[in-house]
DNA sequence: TTTGCATATGATAATGATTCTTATAATTAC
DNA sequence: GTAATTATAAGAATCATTATCATATGCAAA
């Protein structure tokens, strides 16, 4: 990654600058540029569910010289500090979200790709039940919807 | 395939043969070798959830000659026939099973690999209820618990 | 600050799973 | 049976991801 910092990720970094290191610091990782603008996108809000590829062509356009093993690198070290989240939708790449504390599943269109979080209890409360019933303890789960969104251009069969 | 066929399958063979027949043909496939070799193998009844290396090497050993690659496409063909069904596991290879009718999910155990299938139409319930109510019409959904299974080896931590 | 050193990075090679290519072989229709 | 079609095996190619390694960077001590 270069010497230079655009100005505008400038601003933006002295504006969330000590949350971010907090958040790198608190996870024992060394606060390097790669890391700040991995997490500044991702906390920007409307990248959502982003797949180390796609984070490291916006991150190229943006002017940053970042390699994609970094990003890979990266994004495994923030899963493992319970940073980011990694989901196998359909369609191989992985995808990345922030983890913002709530769980929760998801429901992907086919079609558009749109994806739609959600968390019902009663499904949580009965997926534990079950796996008392056979003798399971829950690490983890993967709960996801296929199908089409109410957009119009998802309609057509 | 070579030409030879080993006798106990041949056996084997004999008995299903018509059954498995009328499946292939019903998918408007071929009956090929390959094709009924894998067929076999997925019906004989110890072997679901299986890799396709899985299942290669188990026909190798069986003194079949098949290709990796037709394991593959055989299995891509039986999954869009409604043959058999793929569940990607966390782990990288997908693992097939033969689709018996009744849908159901999964629980793994990240130890031994153990898998146990369950259905809870409660949970199914549900989940179409929260599709509706986000605008989406699910074809399809994956839900998979993860975590340790009661056998002895896989309860420490 | 500057230095020293552990650690992180970027480029590229390597890997693992799966799919494509192509010449050959097997299957079905006639 | 024979021709025409389709499937196969082997290996090359691809795709996502990880490992390697020489260079660059962050951070702590002086």
């Amino acid at each position: 990654m270069g010497a230079e910092i655009l100005p505008h990720l400038t601003t933006k970094n002295s504006r969330s600058f000590s949350l971010e290191t907090a958040d790198l610091k608190k996870a024992g990782l060394k606060v390097t540029l790669p890391r700040m603008k991995i997490l500044e996108f991702l906390e920007a809000g409307q990248h959502r569910h982003q797949t180390a590829e796609d984070i490291y062509r916006a991150l190229l356009d943006a002017g940053e010289e970042i390699g994609l093993a970094t990003v890979y690198r990266v994004l495994t070290q923030f899963e493992a500090a319970g940073l980011v989240n990694r989901h196998h939708f359909e369609g191989g790449q992985a995808v990345f979200e922030l983890n913002q504390g709530g769980h929760h599943d998801h429901m992907v269109c086919i079609k558009c790709g749109r994806v739609v979080e959600f968390m019902d209890q009663v499904i949580e409360d009965r997926q534990k039940q079950i796996a008392r019933d056979n003798g399971f303890e829950i690490t983890e789960h993967s709960l996801i919807l296929y199908g089409h969104c109410n957009s119009p251009e998802c309609q057509e069969s």
